[in-house]
DNA sequence: TCTGGGGTCCTAGGACCC
DNA sequence: TCTGGGGTCCTAGGACCC
């Protein structure tokens, strides 16, 4: 594919770049070691503290305080090959504690929103804002709210010279960011840092070096900024959104070290060594907007619901159980946003090998006869790809299943004959649904489920949902 | 003996993200 | 002894068609 100077990577080439890719005021709010921070917000003794948290299963480690860092641990270790290090230096080491994180995220989100209203919540700890229209401040948006500051903190609008209106508003950009800030840390006690940039991919890196930099005090603005080009020089290829080690790999053997390097390699050597989604990348270092802020949650194309088990399991009678567990979660999830799936994936892996790095994995997709949000046809059908994919005297230490395909519900195409006996099924789902909401999940399960669950996750470590379970509602004790 | 070419659709697997 | 879980997008290659 040729590529012209005014076309976006990977779309028809007739269709140029629209001028918003060019002038976007983006920023991104990071939370900074976000699971850390939930931790101690609740328990302040481990201010100061080194802190880990670990995976499901208590078996990686997914989140670090700052302090921990310094040990030189990182994301996705595994916990048994630290546990020296962990002793030695007093590592305070947490279980992952979803329901806290998910509710202090909630919390973030929340009050982003009160600021802006063209924002897109990219993760649980991450959103970026899209502050372009601020200039045409109480222009609806697409979310129906106004496109801009919020009234209360309305910044000077820019006027007279052109030049001096830009950097003023630029310069009230920053302000407005430390507020939010401030703001979050105040209301939440989750520290963040922000970048703002033109777009994505940079807002990224700003972020990254405001989280780093005494200087910026968390907040750092690389619009139309002179250091743009010293900041990119200054992240390393590895770091840049979208390189992963495979591609950094092949971008250093090329001579290809930084960002800034690679803002400026040509576009066919780019093409050649990472594909379209590299252009883009590129692109965007450029300042030419390729991800668009994306302010409408979507549903999801795919649903995946898979664990580790605690212990090793060749038993088909205890995987169904397992895989039963699953497909009821998944499909719990996939009612909750009306889909409905037409393709369904069990697969089954054994432990890691001696040599520490093959796993086999099994799996199996099915094409299902109709599209479907009913656990128990769910079920069924897993139930089958187990008995084919099951090997008698393999041992498993991992398993899960995925729906692919997904339609509306309301699309799902269901036989005359069927008809009848599908809506009461539906209307037995609908009331468990309400019921697990209610009493919590779980609840109502099916028989194939069992009660026994020797595959269960371990998690030992792990801290009150303080915020979301009446029973375990923090304590304060007054003297 | 000689063994098309271009198109579409589907799927598995790779790479990446948090 | 002990190696997470939930996603997205892209690409290559096979099957199939004319």
């Amino acid at each position: 594919m040729k590529l012209k100077a005014d076309r976006l990577p990977g779309g028809p080439e007739e269709i140029s770049y629209p001028p918003e890719a060019l002038n976007q005021s983006l920023a991104l709010v990071d939370c900074n070691n976000f699971y850390a921070s939930c931790e101690r917000v609740f328990n302040p003794k481990l201010n100061g503290q080194p802190i880990v948290v670990l995976s499901s299963n208590d078996a990686c480690i997914i989140a670090l305080s700052n302090e921990a860092k310094q040990f030189g641990i990182k994301v996705g270790e595994p916990l048994f090959e630290k546990r020296d290090i962990i002793k030695k230096n007093n590592i305070v080491v947490c279980s992952s504690n979803f329901n806290l994180y998910g509710d202090m995220s909630r919390r973030v989100m929340d009050l982003l929103s009160g600021f802006i209203s063209d924002i897109e919540i990219y993760s649980i700890d991450e959103a970026f804002l899209n502050f372009s229209g601020h200039k045409k401040s109480g222009r609806p948006s697409r979310r129906g709210g106004t496109v801009g500051y919020s009234n209360a903190m309305n910044p000077p609008q820019g006027v007279g010279d052109p030049h001096e209106a830009v950097s003023s508003v630029n310069h009230s950009l920053t302000e407005y960011a430390r507020t939010i800030r401030q703001t979050i840390q105040k209301w939440t006690g989750i520290p963040v840092s922000i970048g703002l940039a033109r777009t994505k991919t940079l807002t990224k890196i700003a972020s990254k070096l405001a989280k780093k930099s005494k200087k910026a005090n968390g907040v750092l603005n690389l619009i139309d900024s002179p250091h743009l080009d010293r900041a990119l020089e200054k992240v390393h290829v590895v770091d840049v959104w979208g390189v992963g080690i495979k591609s950094a790999r092949k971008l250093i053997e090329k001579g290809i070290r930084n960002a800034l390097q690679l803002r400026d390699a040509s576009d066919n050597r780019i093409r050649h060594t990472m594909g379209v989604s590299g252009l883009r990348l590129v692109y965007e270092l450029r300042g030419i907007s390729c991800h668009a802020l994306d302010n409408c949650p979507r549903p999801k194309k795919g649903i995946l619901c898979s664990q580790s088990f605690g212990r090793k399991i060749s038993d088909i009678a205890e995987l169904k159980q397992a895989i039963t567990a699953f497909v009821t979660n998944a499909a719990e999830r996939l009612r909750k946003q009306k889909s409905a799936a037409r393709h369904l994936t069990v697969f089954m892996l054994t432990g890691f090998s001696e040599d520490k790095q093959a796993r086999k994995k099994q799996s199996l997709s099915i094409k299902l006869p109709a599209a479907t949000n009913l656990s128990s046809e769910l079920i069924r059908q897993a139930m089958k790809a187990v008995e084919r994919i099951y090997q008698s005297g393999q041992s498993y230490k991992r398993a899960g299943v995925r729906f692919d395909d997904l339609v509306p519900s309301e699309q799902t195409q269901i036989s005359l004959f069927d008809q009848a006996a599908s809506a009461k099924t539906s209307r037995l789902m609908e009331t468990v649904d309400i019921l697990n909401d209610k009493l919590g999940s779980g609840s109502l399960r099916y028989a194939t489920q069992g009660t026994i669950h020797p595959w269960k996750a371990k998690s030992e470590m792990v801290s009150p949902r303080y915020t979301t379970c009446w029973d375990e509602l923090a304590e304060v004790l007054a003297k």
